[in-house]
RNA sequence: GGACGAUUAGCUCAGUUGGCUAGAGCGCCACGUUGACAUCGUGGAGGUCGUUGGUUCAAGUCCAAUAUCGUCCA
């Protein structure tokens, strides 16, 4: 940015990485983004998705951020009062996950090692560390967010807000503790959600097993056969089931297929027919053994389980499927889904064989301390030393896996604290229902809707370190007499209080009394919620020998309270009163359920209104290869990079510039060369995008990426990973600034006034009318978050209509000293309101130039002249009267630039130099000449050519050579100058394309359906059109003719 | 298995309610640099709109199948 005031100082190129931070400061030192309650404005209010601290900000982020900082600038500008609540997510088990790791690497010592509160301490270190850093990147990005506001999903604001909301839901019966089947992560030693849990298809095999039955019956048989991909749960099992009427599974699969194979394709007909058949010949095989086990399972008979001497019933069970294997199924209800629910159908024993630690416990005997995998191959070993192993298949197996650890998801049966989500589901559906939440693009509506349909509970407790502690104290009790007496006593407690204290009792899991005798399981343990941290309370529970959960919450129930926790929530602040509901949410597609139906469930009960009432889904960046980008792929870009090779400004205009309703965006991207004098772009492969090391193709030099460890390696250059796609969004910012250059270049003597409107020129109403155009395009569609749409309608008027013919024309204007002023002031008043519709987009570069527009025409308006604020991000949004829409005025400039391009057309086929003139005359009728004239000069200015002759009776030159279009004819005087091929080649070529067009034109013309059918405005178009092809054949026809006898 | 999206120029993408010769940027070819900009200017080449059927006077656009890719859910 110039300091001078001499416009010659002014660099050709804008150098952002000086103007960035100094305007960033400019703009915090100024107060603009922090907003403050006033009711005199209105508010638009946007909370920021918090970005994990687990890690730098990648492209998705500066996507998502960049689209929110177009709104509030936006906003800001439109006189509403702009809050953007910034703030980061503590992201629990991501979070402890990589810092267990880091220490794991680095120091070798685990969690256990540490101690909680060490640990949590490290966390909170790099927390530090992180969200300074995920800060600094948004801030480099331009984003206004109200930095005093600055929340974090764990600080002590939020935390009350968590209390209040836990102890609320606890109150009204919504949060519950129950033993049910979890995705267990052995590594992390943790629960993870159903969200969290990836599927992975594995080569497996599967096992055949032989189980013995207890004394047979004649005719019986002596063994049943199970087969399992999972042969270590077999420990576990406590039944084997069968189909209860074999015959009516198999009819049903077969009227299935049935089914399937009258819809299919004749391609696919085959395959299905084979199935049939197979089928058939299977129920032939198998029905009087399914059936005779089937009789047997009735009759209570026992099977002897291997190698653990227990005896389980063989049971009949839909979820055995005679289709399938030997038509039995093992059950192991405490680890398997489907199992589990077979067990609570059949009451059976549930029986925990594993760890917290992913190890075999007690339960298993001789298998006690090996780890699953270990005790799958002792199983297999074991059985197959008793003979009972039958057959091993290979087969692709599909294996959930844990998202954070990559470690295979033990399903493992457990206490977990869970928040009953039928009522709150649904008051979360009906407000999208009925429009008071509205989702764009609309089609996510029903994801979002078919996710809380399912209503199923949310498990919230994670047994993890890092997170908000379930405020919940609890105490077995043996009989109901102790539970009576406990009440008692805690209601009598000094500090208690009904309304911050309350009491749950929550019976065994196991129903038997018997059996709970015979394990020694109490009959019911209390628990105690207590609202809000209170030390003398919670130390009387405990002196009562109530203890304190350990679990902490799901990072998602923190998350969800963000929009009303930041604002203050539970106190009922002025902010919270002024500024909820939030206006926008804008977001990305995978966490539509995780976080914005649970915002929206929390907002409702906590206040019984909605979060937001708009929420926009913003695509995904892929890589070139359709990928999604993450650092462990290593084709994650940096913002940062991308910032430091185009500048902010160009990042964010190139990620509002992809973001279209429909699609993901693809973006290739490749390594920079980090050698300063090579600097090239290397193509980014799934090969070398994992190397430590890449040289480059053309200087040989070698650099290190991401990968780089080895203490060689780290000595290299780093080699960014960047995209070329933003190229265009800063070549955009290059013209912009140059364009405005050339405005202050001819700035000199700038005196303010009031702009005459008779005074106006054709060019100046042009750009009026474009101007307001434009300014209503770009204001819609950013409010319809059709953001790509916005930007293309400035980018076009920006360069196609200022820079390349306002601007252009305004040259000759400039070098008159009786029209240089008002030039300056229609220049000035232009350039004014491009530089706002421009600043949501691209603050640093827009902000930078209206400094340099207020030093040299601080004073500057149209219909009236006043000082421009200070700061663009201050003005006002552009509001141009409509009187300046002028469609005549538009098509008379249309016909100027048709003119304008047929001589450069000319020009260029005759290959003529451009600064050689040349003259040419034009024969049309009166009216396209009379709209023509005002501009006549300007074909000097902007094509070298003088227009001697106008008319509709001009007489064509001797030579020339010639265009006709729209009417009219375009003579170019050549004399001496002409390519006489190079003109035939030409006008021949063009009068094939008119043959083709007419003939096309008039078979459309003779069909009668069509001329009785279509609208008539349509045929007459048609016949206009064609006509005009016609006469413009017969011209080009009579030209070439002349050469023919010339 | 279900839902949703995509398929248009070599590449990345636009294309409103069906209606003039389907657009842009990059890349490519030709010409051009002594005052806004070579991160530029002027001109040009390049597309049977995935495939097949249907509706219509008229289909890139609507409908139905189908193929391929992607995302989410199971």
């Amino acid at each position: 940015m110039a300091t001078t005031s001499d416009p010659q100082d002014i660099p050709s190129r804008f150098d952002f990485e000086t103007a960035q931070n100094k305007i960033y400061d400019a703009w915090q030192s100024g107060g603009w983004f922090h907003a403050v309650v006033d009711p005199k404005k209105k508010p638009y209010t946007i909370v920021i998705p918090p970005p994990n601290v687990t890690g730098a900000l990648h492209l998705g982020h500066a996507l998502n951020n960049t689209l929110q900082d177009v709104m509030i600038r936006m906003k800001r500008m439109q006189g509403f009062n702009a809050l953007w609540m910034p703030g980061t997510d503590h992201a629990g088990i991501a979070t402890q996950a990589r810092v267990e790791k880091r220490i794991k690497d680095i120091e070798g010592k685990s969690r256990h090692d540490l101690g909680r509160e060490e640990l949590v301490n490290r966390i909170w270190q790099w927390k530090e560390q992180y969200e300074e850093r995920i800060l600094g990147q948004l801030k480099q990005m331009g984003c206004s967010c109200d930095w005093e506001r600055t929340r974090f999903t764990l600080d002590d604001t939020c935390a009350k807000a968590v209390r209040k909301t836990f102890f609320d839901l606890f109150q009204k019966s919504l949060i519950y503790r129950g033993k049910r089947l979890v995705n267990w992560d052995t590594h992390l030693g943790t629960t993870v959600s159903d969200d969290e849990v990836e599927n992975k298809t594995v080569n497996g095999h599967f096992w055949h097993f032989m189980y013995p039955v207890v004394d047979p019956k004649p005719g019986e048989p002596h063994h049943v056969t199970v087969a399992t991909t999972r042969p270590e749960t077999m420990l576990g099992d406590t039944a084997v089931a069968v189909h209860p009427d074999p015959a009516a599974a198999f009819s049903k699969v077969e009227s299935e297929l049935k089914a399937k194979l009258k819809k299919a394709s004749a391609a696919e007909q085959p395959a299905i027919t084979e199935q049939i058949e197979a089928l058939d010949q299977r129920r032939a095989e198998m029905m009087g053994a399914l059936e005779i086990l089937r009789d047997m399972a009735n009759d209570g008979r026992m099977l002897s389980l291997p190698l653990m001497n227990r005896e389980i019933p063989l049971i009949t069970d839909v979820w055995a499927k005679p289709e399938l294997g030997s038509g039995c199924v093992k059950i192991t209800p405490a680890h398997d889904p489907n199992d589990y629910e077979v067990g609570k159908r059949a009451g059976l024993p549930m029986i925990n064989i594993m760890s917290p630690d992913g190890t075999l416990n007690a339960a298993t005997e001789g298998y006690q301390g090996l780890f699953m995998k270990q005790a799958r191959t002792k199983v297999v070993d074991d059985l197959e030393a008793l003979g009972l192993l039958k057959e091993v298949e290979e087969r692709a197996i599909e294996m959930p896996v844990s998202d954070r650890s990559g470690t295979p998801i033990e399903p493992y049966l457990t206490d977990q604290w869970f928040i009953k989500m039928d009522t709150l589901a649904q008051s979360a559906m009906d407000v999208v229902e009925s429009g008071e939440v509205q989702i764009t693009p609309e089609r996510y509506t029903k994801g979002y809707l078919s996710w809380l349909g399912e209503k199923r509970d949310w498990p919230i407790s994670r047994q993890l370190w890092w997170g908000h502690q379930i405020p919940v104290w609890s105490k077995a009790c043996t009989v109901q007499a102790d539970v009576d007496q406990l009440v008692a006593e805690i209601e009598a407690l000094k500090s208690f209080d009904s309304a911050l204290a309350s009491i749950q009792t929550e019976p065994s899991s196991e129903t038997d009394p018997e059996k709970r005798a015979q394990l020694g399981l109490p009959d019911f343990t209390l628990h105690v919620c207590v609202q809000d941290a209170s030390e003398s309370l919670e130390q009387e529970l405990q002196a009562l020998g109530l203890i304190r959960e350990e679990d902490v919450l799901d990072t998602w129930f923190s998350s969800a309270l963000w929009p009303h926790s930041t604002l203050g929530w539970p106190e009922q602040t002025e902010e919270l009163d002024y500024f909820y509901p939030t206006s926008a949410l804008i977001t990305s597609r995978d966490i539509i359920t995780l976080w914005v139906a649970r915002m929206v469930i929390m907002g409702l009960n906590n206040l019984n209104q909605v979060p937001f009432t708009s929420v926009f889904i913003h695509p995904k960046i892929l890589d070139g290869n359709g990928e999604t980008m993450s650092k462990s792929k290593g084709n994650g870009i940096d913002p940062l990079d991308v910032i430091d090779k185009f500048g902010a400004d160009a990042l964010r205009f190139g990620m509002a510039n992809l973001t279209t309703e429909t699609q993901d965006v693809r973006m290739p991207v490749q390594f920079e060369c980090p050698v300063q004098s090579c600097q090239t772009s290397i193509p980014q492969t799934v090969k070398n995008r994992v190397q430590a090391v890449v040289e480059c193709p053309k200087c040989k030099n070698k650099f290190r990426t991401q990968w780089a460890e080895t203490e060689a390696d780290l000595q290299l250059p780093r080699g960014p990973v960047i995209s070329e796609r933003f190229e265009v969004a800063r070549n955009f910012v290059n013209k912009l600034w140059n364009a405005s250059r050339f405005a202050m270049l001819n700035l000199e003597g700038y005196q303010p006034a009031a702009i005459n409107e008779a005074d106006l020129t054709v060019e100046d109403r042009w750009i009026l009318s474009r101007l307001f155009t434009v300014s209503q395009n770009v204001t819609q569609s950013l409010e319809g978050y059709r953001y790509a749409e916005a930007t293309r309608a400035l980018y076009n008027f920006a360069w196609d209509n200022f820079c390349s013919f306002f601007v252009e024309i305004l040259k000759d204007r400039f070098a008159d000293p009786a029209r240089r002023p008002h030039a300056q002031r229609i220049l000035v008043f232009a350039l004014d309101q491009l530089l706002r519709l421009l600043h949501p987009m691209m603050p640093f570069v827009t902000e930078a130039i209206w400094e340099q527009l207020n030093r040299f025409a601080k004073v500057r308006g149209l219909d009236s002249v006043e000082e421009a604020s200070d700061c663009l991000i201050g003005a006002s949004w552009v509001e141009i009267d409509e009187k300046w829409a002028n469609p005549e005025i538009e098509t008379q400039f249309a016909r100027f630039q048709t003119v304008l391009g047929s001589l450069r057309e000319i020009r260029s086929r005759q290959n003529l130099p451009p600064k050689k003139d040349i003259k040419f005359s034009i024969r049309g009728d009166e009216d396209y000449c009379e709209s023509i004239k005002p501009m006549a000069g300007y074909f000097s200015s902007m094509a070298s050519a003088e227009l001697i002759s106008m008319g509709p009776q001009v007489e064509a030159p001797e030579i020339n050579a010639l265009i006709a279009q729209g009417g009219i004819e375009i003579f170019v005087d050549l004399a001496g100058l002409i390519d006489v091929d190079a003109e035939i080649k030409r006008l021949e070529k063009e009068k094939l394309k008119l043959v083709g067009n007419i003939g096309g034109k008039e078979k459309k013309l003779s069909n009668e359906k069509f001329v009785s059918s279509a609208p008539a405005e349509i045929v007459q178009r048609e016949r206009d059109s064609l006509e005009q092809l016609e006469e413009r054949l017969a011209k080009v026809e009579s030209a070439l003719e002349k050469f023919a006898s010339s």
